[in-house]
DNA sequence: TATGTCTATATGTATGAACATATAGATACT
DNA sequence: AGTATCTATATGTTCATACATATAGACATA
């Protein structure tokens, strides 16, 4: 029973403390197994807050749908969260990481390309500015399974020179001291063509699931533009989706 | 100027009358383009409420990023709220709506069948027990453009009579008492096979966007097991995420 | 056995109050 | 003009309190 404290004096408000306190509790196998969190009346008394902060706290987690409350009963952990708490853009590491699998990167290319016309109106930049052109060929051991091309908008401030071959989103967080937020995605499926069938090792005319996603900070400018071509027969593109 | 009124005595609760009330509120030109909203004082004042009950409402907003807050300063609109206001669920009418285009279903089969290994064991339900299948073809006047199969959980007690030709989420709730909550998705690409290929009005060979997507009530209990075959090269599939 | 009623429990709703603090604009000083 | 300081404003945090209500289980009844 570990006694969980709360520091009146820091800068960083109660209901913030307390929700790092409860992110931490709800890694607890016993409450991902279903055990009732300890109710909200005692949970006050016992960190000598009050309920409302708390509940201010537990508000946070219940509207990301990582908790459920339920009147009368209490309050649990919302299952399935096994790929809930991955964060949602680690979906193409999903299938690989749960079945053990390691990554290779097969090809990094880095370098500064002239936006294009569709780039340039996507970032809202003079045409022909100088973007950062990243392209990558990823996979397991047997073979490559996907080609990545990303541009980054020139408010990342990138040199080039860092290190690729980090989990993207990670290294942004780090370099860009903020935190990438809104993405969207939209998901089709295409024929091979032959560049494409050279870059995933496979023939002219398979199938290829083919992404385009919108990076976006937390006040939603673009930073990222990100296309990515997944070989079908060995990848399936992973989401979990929620509703408010 | 609407004179905005609260009714304490509606079973329904001030916060969420105040919810409902800002989430018309903004859609207000003057508030999409970035006009402060009424502050949380005056609002209650106004209102005749707490000023906590206003905020316990615009939390929720604040939640959904829908609004965004600024100590000191106000609190305004979150920008591009076009396809984020729109549920994740309606990704598919997504591109078809904003063109404006009509929907028109082509085929429409429903009928029990028994429960194969696969969908049994996703529902936890005895082998061979008779489940509700459903199947759609949609598209639009110049051809289909999807084939949908559903099955449903025999938790959803539905008699087959039901009108299958409305938005079937919609349907869902209002049968189901329930409201559907979370949904995995797998998305794949694949070459039409014959069967296919004469369904969607296409060539065999020519890629298809397949998803499978399980549906899940509050509770996280499997409702519906639902098959989707898009025609790539009429169709986009398009996702918002959004991060904690 | 089945059904109904009571009850303790935990969350849900709502209020009012007080003080902290970031922000932008006004004001005063160099 | 340029800079520093003050100030009104709106959100941020936190508290104590009160009553409403859904739920599950215990207990009693038909």
């Amino acid at each position: 029973m570990t006694a969980f404290k709360i520091d009146h004096d820091s800068s960083n408000p109660l209901h913030s403390q307390v929700e790092d306190l409860l992110r931490k509790l709800i890694e607890n196998p016993e409450y991902q197994n279903g055990k009732l969190l300890p109710n909200e009346v005692d949970m006050a008394k016992h960190l000598g807050i009050s309920r409302n902060t708390v509940r201010q706290a537990t508000n946070k987690l219940v509207y990301e749908s990582l908790l459920i409350r339920k009147k009368g009963v209490g309050t649990k952990v919302a299952k399935n969260n096994i790929s809930t708490k991955l964060n949602k853009w680690t979906s193409f590491t999903h299938e690989m990481d749960e079945k053990g699998v390691a990554f290779k990167v097969y090809s990094l290319k880095v370098g500064w390309v002239a936006a294009d016309k569709r780039i340039s109106e996507l970032f809202g930049i003079p045409h022909k500015t100088k973007v950062l052109k990243l392209e990558r060929i990823r996979g397991i051991h047997s073979g490559p399974i996907v080609y990545f091309i990303s541009y980054f908008h020139p408010r990342v401030e990138l040199t080039g020179k860092e290190d690729f071959s980090k989990p993207l989103y990670e290294m942004l967080e780090k370099e860009y001291h903020s935190v990438a937020s809104i993405s969207k995605e939209g998901i089709s499926a295409i024929l091979a063509d032959h560049e494409l069938s050279l870059k995933l090792n496979i023939k002219e005319g398979d199938p290829v699931l083919f992404r385009k996603r919108i990076v976006c900070d937390p006040g939603d400018r673009p930073i990222e533009y990100n296309l990515g071509y997944y070989r079908a027969d060995s990848f399936t593109y992973t989401i979990d989706i929620e509703r408010g």
